[in-house]
Formats: C-alpha cells, sequence, structure tokens
DNA sequence: CTCTATGCAAAACCTTTGCATAGAA
DNA sequence: TTCTATGCAAAGGTTTTGCATAGAG
C-alpha cells in the first residue's frame, strides 16, 4: 500500500478545485495505484466492480480523466487503439518498448534520443512540446519461448 | 496527375489477389494520390463524395484497408484518436513532427536517432521490429501568428 | 441546504459487418 | 454465369453525456 504522497496529492487537487472526496474515487485511486502501470479503462472498471459491484463506467472514465488532471495519471493511446492509462507522479518523462508477442512494457529513458528529438525539432522550425516514442520487438522471455517451439 | 507507378502496382495487387476492378477504387485511389499525404477516412469520404454522391463509407473504409495492404498506404493513429492514412510508397520509414496548433505534418528521419533507438531496444534485450516517433511542437507559421497577436 | 458525484441508459464517435443488388471477369 | 464489390443500414467497440437521485460539504 503506502504511496502516501500520491494520494495527498490527489486529495488536494479535489480540495483545490472543488471537487468532492467520495467511496469511489478513493477505491478507483487506490487500485490504480497498486497495479500495473498501463491499465485500460475496461481493465480498472472489471477490479473495481469487484469490491463495489454497483460501480458505473462513467464514473471510472471520469475518475480517470480527474487522475490525469491532477498530474497522476497520463493517457497513453497505442496502435492497438485501446486507451491504456500509466502511472506518471514520480516519474519522469519517459517513453516505451513493447513486446509485439506477450504485450509487455518496459519504460525507457534516453538522454541522447531526447537531445537529438528536440534537435530535429528545431532544425525543422518547431518549438518542441512534448513527443512520443514507442519502440515495438520481442522480449528476451517471448524470444525464449520462440525456440521452445 | 501522373503517379503511374502507383497505379500500376495497385493493378497488379488486385488481379494477384483475385481483387476486382470498380470504378469506386479508381476514383479512391486517384483522391488519395493526389492529396495530402495524412488522410482521415472521412476526409476521403467526403472528396469522394463530391466526384460521386452515391458512394459509402464502407467502400472508402474497404478501399483504405487494400491501400495499406497492397503497400501503398500505411495507417497512422496519434495521440486524437482518429485513424490517418499516408502515403507509403517509395517513401522510406520515416517519422513526424506534428504541429499542435495547426496540426501540420512534417515527415522527418534522423539515422542517429534511428541507431540509438535500435541500441535501446537490444539493451532491453528486445529484438527490434518497428517504431513510431511523433514530435509534437509548434510550426514557424504559428509561431509568427502568435506573435502577431 | 446547496452543489457535486453517481449510475444508468442513451448518445456519440469511428469502424466493421450482413445482406440484397449491381457489376466485373 | 460466377464471384466479387457496392451501398445501405445495422451492429460493434470505446468513450461521453443527460438526467434523476444519492451523497458530500
Amino acid at each position: 500500500m503506502s504511496k502516501g504522497k500520491e494520494k495527498r496529492l490527489f486529495q488536494n487537487f479535489l480540495l483545490e478545485n472543488r471537487f468532492k472526496r467520495s467511496v469511489q474515487r478513493k477505491e478507483l485511486l487506490d487500485i490504480f495505484l497498486n497495479t500495473n502501470k498501463h491499465l485500460t479503462a475496461e481493465e480498472l472498471y472489471r477490479i473495481a466492480k469487484k469490491k463495489n459491484p454497483s460501480i458505473g463506467f462513467a464514473t471510472v472514465y471520469r475518475t480517470l480523466k480527474l487522475l490525469c488532471a491532477s498530474g497522476l495519471c497520463r493517457e497513453l493511446k497505442l496502435d492497438d487503439g485501446i486507451t491504456r492509462y500509466e502511472h506518471l507522479y514520480g516519474h519522469g518523462h519517459h517513453d516505451h518498448l513493447i513486446c509485439t508477442k506477450c504485450g509487455s512494457f518496459v519504460e525507457v529513458f534516453d538522454p541522447e534520443i531526447e537531445k537529438l528529438q528536440e534537435k530535429l525539432s528545431k532544425v525543422h522550425g518547431f518549438i518542441p512540446q512534448k513527443h512520443r516514442m514507442e519502440l515495438y520487438g520481442i522480449c528476451s522471455k517471448c524470444q525464449k519461448e520462440e525456440g521452445r517451439r
């Protein structure tokens, strides 16, 4: 559990914006903080439903928006078209390495690439704001399983 | 016009796969080849509708799938969730620089970044397959307009 | 009390599919 | 003739919205 800082951050976010606390928001935050970093809305909904069968899909989406607004969470849209929500707080910017076999994620960061990305933007006259980079490949676990067949 | 090579490629693709030619496919291919490189399905539909008001959305989507299968076209899913279709034939791999004000695209390619991306994958035990990189920023045109206000 | 949050169902999107008919080979 | 392609409408999948009611402050 723990995750005290994140919980406090969300509390403050709610207070500062005249939002109210609720059981659902608390439960969803707990699940979000204690689950893998790349949940879909549907996964979050299913987990929440086990604890609290009356929860609605709309609440999940609305709460995810709040989590993003508070800075705890970021939307991640991958090529499969399904939106995932990843932890943001305490993480710096990072990119993703994604296994095309098993779907596992690795967060990566390469300062050299970052520098070159910025340079590339400027060369084309852009003021860089943000970027996304996803590297797709086969992870070592899946490579071994491949070999076994 | 011209674009003879692309048209022939698509012809051959249809023949080789026992698909048939049709007026709609011809019209859609023409529009696709002669329009900006990052059409949405809706944009293509609207343009096609002007020439041929009876055309259906389903035909547009089905034809776009064929264009992708033939190698002329690639699906591009950006953060806004709308799928765009870009020209692929005769282009090598490239990434995108996207203006967050006006939405304009620039295609970019940086061999140094490519090399580092490959290295980064391998360091994490991945066999690299493909990647996507989008750099978001403000293009020079929008910077000037910003200044004018 | 007042105003926000919730759950439900309906709507909004974008994309795909089923089906009868038109059209290519 | 035999298949495939088309257009329409309906259905899918994901996310958002309207509304009456429940609940927080």
